[in-house]
DNA sequence: TTGACAACTTACTAACCAGTAAGTAAAATA
DNA sequence: TATTTTACTTACTGGTTAGTAAGTTGTCAA
């Protein structure tokens, strides 16, 4: 039986990472809230960078389950951007936190190398989901871009993820316009 | 007359907050890069808060230079745009940096008030800028987009912030292709 | 009932952090 | 020349960090 401890780690650890970056949160925030002992998330995660990998991990493996579930392999390529835009604009309501992929780049340069191929195995699979359901939405004739779906992926997720940052300084209605933006610019 | 030492400090902060983040570097890395101890520091700017706040300062009154500059100000609309993503194509070609909006807002829960309140006001500028060059370019029929051009303009605007960092997981070639896709959605 | 193991706590360490108080040497000013 | 000011250094503090070693308690299997 795994501990719930275990999963409220990861948990506080994901919302924090998401909150304050990698390098803005230690084992006594999640020791202080959690009402456990420092050396208690050591016994589950001996160093913070098992613990960071372990977050990205659960992360990745959590989207590849909504990607290939069956309520959403079915939707249409509108429904299908408009769930992907949802996750994002459910973290900007949820205390305004960022996307993983992009606090983890933006820290690239102090946090393991592991944490980094964790960080590039994510952006991959958000790129490559995205890439391929644009590709499908124009096949289909409901979306129009020109060039490759691969170079409309990378700016769409490129700014969603700037977007959410950019939020927290300028508000929620900044975000909102971007993905309105985006969808005109789409649709038309 | 103002020492060289200030001007070096500045300098090196700008480039480790571009490289590393607020978080990630500390008065101790500044000081022996610069063979000064770390008093030397606490000298010039009292608080790290202070320190922040006058690498944000700098980074705005350059690029508001920049801006009224003659030079600037008589290109045209593509020129203009040009130059501006420009800015961005050189931070990723100096040593991957990011751009101080992305860094600042990331960490945005964990920086002093007075950080936050320059983060806003850059933001705010750059943005400005992009909105008012945007419907320059679209008043002379050479760029064509929906919508208001502070939504365009906030789009293009995160999507830089999002590339670069992406750009660290993925490599440069994601960068250009994200600007490069920027324009073909520009001038078709 | 005993022994093993899981899930912790207690108590600690060495490194690093921003920040400070007091002293110093050289240059500018009067 | 005397005094002040600038630009530091030396030496330190209290707080926080990830990480560790050894001990404790409750559960479960043999």
């Amino acid at each position: 039986m795994t501990t719930n401890t275990k999963r409220a780690i990861l948990d506080l650890a994901e919302s924090l990472l998401q909150d304050k970056g990698f390098n803005g949160f230690s084992y006594a925030h999640i020791a202080s809230e959690l009402g456990v002992k420092n050396a208690a998330i050591h016994y589950h995660f001996p160093s913070k960078e098992e613990l960071g990998c372990a977050v990205v991990q659960r992360y990745r493996d959590r989207f590849q389950l909504w990607v290939n579930n069956a309520r959403v392999k079915d939707l249409s390529p509108q429904e299908k951007l408009d769930w992907f835009f949802s996750i994002y604009a459910n973290m900007r309501a949820d205390q305004g936190k960022v996307c993983l992929g992009g606090v983890l780049e933006t820290e690239f340069n102090s946090i393991p190398a592991s944490l980094r191929q964790q960080t590039e195995s994510l952006t991959n699979e958000l790129l490559s989901w995205l890439a391929s359901t644009l590709d499908e939405g124009r096949d289909a004739g409901v979306f129009q871009f020109n060039g490759q779906a691969s170079d409309k992926a990378a700016l769409i997720l490129s700014s969603l993820q700037g977007a959410l940052q950019m939020a927290r300084a300028l508000g929620t209605d900044t975000f909102h316009a971007v993905v309105a933006q985006h969808k005109q610019d789409l649709f038309v």
